[in-house]
DNA sequence: TATAATAGTGGGTAAGTGTGGGTTAAATAA
DNA sequence: TTATTTAACCCACACTTACCCACTATTATA
């Protein structure tokens, strides 16, 4: 059985319950290898979002973050920023993870959430917050990038 | 039986349901691989229209996307932009494929549609938007293309 | 042209998904 | 220890989606 692995893609509205839960999209879940055990890291994004790793996923940051000579202090900086945010969720039986009351004053979410697969891993945005982020893209920011990928 | 790899090409006719479904024409159903397990990536296409990859062909895209480093602003925005109106379909026993409802409205398509074959992949359009596309053609345009490609 | 086979369309049903909330177990403090 | 708070777990309902059956239309074949 060869079959093409599937990823995280698309984007859905969501919203956070009285209990900081929001529910990974079953889509999601589906394309989750069982190797991660429904667990993800959770932990702020380079944006002004949070972004949630496979805990496979995860190791292998944590890998190249190793490797990074903790000689330099802007590495040790850099090393500390990520993790010292990043801690492990799993969703429950009805597919819901609950957001640390930290992350999400982080991210400024509210009640609404959108949720974009980016590949490899998800991220969780308040609705201002992308709304903001996309308002600052170039629309001729990227034909560069696009020149080198073949669609 | 090695025969040449037959690819999609020629324009169908078609229409949406009331449960937003399209029917994937039978002659392009015939040339998919079966790697693809009737799935395709439909997303928004460079124009005002809907792209389907099999997903094969995304594959390949996701993992030139995927080795783009995260840390750039620049390459988080572009990778965002691209995924997140992407999302997987697959094609039910009849051949038919659910139209997500952002994409709908994106594409502008209410219930006739135009199904086209693009070689390596397949796009929907709206009779309206593709009419626009077409008398904004010139037709020296693709004389500098000429050098490229040896007809 | 008649007949069979394939393709396309509509719609009903059952399984899957998302959401609220209740109950129990665990942790913390008095 | 006991009281109080917090978090994990599970149940139940409403809703959505995927799947399947049946009918119609089109194409292919004799």
């Amino acid at each position: 059985m060869n079959s093409i692995k599937l990823r995280f893609s698309g984007e859905y509205l969501s919203s956070l319950d009285a209990k900081n839960r929001v529910n990974i999209p079953a889509k999601f879940r589906k394309v989750l290898d069982p190797i991660n055990d429904r667990t993800f890291i959770i932990t702020r994004g380079f944006d002004r979002c949070l972004t949630l790793y496979p805990i496979y996923e995860w190791s292998i940051v944590e890998q190249q973050l190793a490797s990074l000579s903790s000689l330099s202090d802007r590495n040790r900086k850099f090393i500390r920023s990520i993790v010292r945010h990043a801690s492990y969720v799993q969703y429950d039986r009805q597919g819901r993870i609950v957001i640390p009351d930290n992350l999400k004053a982080y991210s400024g979410i509210d009640r609404d959430v959108i949720i974009i697969g980016m590949i490899t891993k998800i991220e969780v945005w308040s609705p201002n917050q992308i709304n903001k982020c996309d308002s600052e893209v170039e629309i001729d920011e990227f034909n560069d990038l696009a020149d080198d990928i073949s669609f």
